[in-house]
DNA sequence: AATGAAATATACTCCCT
DNA sequence: AGGGAGTATATTTCATT
């Protein structure tokens, strides 16, 4: 599968703004509307763009913390793990990962309470690192062509 | 800045699916399209919608690697740092974080040349480690009410 | 794989409540 | 803050190249 010049574009101006209409699409790239169209939807079914999402300000939403958070799973609990950390509402993304810890989280919280909370979940599970987030430097930057 | 119950809805949709229309949207939560243009409109006015993305599969967009990097930063090295990570495509975020590191990175790669090839990069900014992502246990979710 | 045209659907603006 | 009407724009389908 691979992705040509124009599809490139068109990826670059969806990841910058979803919401763009195919026909302004079009007029970026020197296409009509309905071939944006087509173009798009193959690319959705090869599953090439995995879907549209909306970026939400945590603070003003009412999560005051955001957080990455490291676990090393003991023994025989990686996998009762990796099966209910889709329930916790707060783990906005979990990764496996290779080195001395298994799992890496993006985690919010409304307040330390809450992490407090979150953490003593965890402790069934694993041995956990926390670290607080105190800036996004670089925040969903699109792919490019490389 | 409080957020109601249509809000919420409305925010939950757009997290799912960034392009679905206002009239699709009204009809789920139960408000003509203009009611609810004009309330996406004021809430990316306040910054609580703060864009609209795209996901793509990095393996299918010619990025083999994904990893998880940390960076303790050396004495007087973390400015020049954040001065300059912008201008790395490879890195998709960057956060500022508490704890014995100062930074952690999520990072896209051709290879492991190209892997190589940063990480020599990063070690006039201080000392790396690298997580290699084996597997999105949790990807994007949605922020919900609390 | 793209275009142009026709039909349908949506978005936008304005006014009214 | 939301509904409804009218206009402009967009999407979708299809025939054609």
């Amino acid at each position: 599968m691979k992705v040509d010049k124009l599809n490139w574009q068109i990826l670059e101006l969806l990841q910058k703004n979803a919401r763009l209409s195919n026909a302004e699409i079009g007029r970026k790239v020197g296409l009509s509307s309905p071939a944006v169209a087509e173009r798009i939807r193959k690319m959705e079914d090869t599953g090439l763009i995995k879907g549209y999402t909306t970026s939400i300000d945590y603070s003003q939403s009412g999560y005051q913390l955001f957080a990455i958070i490291t676990l090393r799973a003991f023994m025989g609990k990686l996998k009762p793990f990796l099966d209910t950390v889709k329930q916790f509402d707060e783990v906005i993304n979990c990764y496996r990962i290779t080195g001395n810890e298994n799992i890496i989280m993006e985690v919010v919280f409304t307040d330390h309470f809450h992490l407090e909370e979150f953490i003593d979940k965890m402790i069934t599970y694993g041995e956990t690192r926390t670290h607080i987030v105190l800036s996004n430097v670089v925040e969903d930057r699109p792919i490019i062509k490389r």
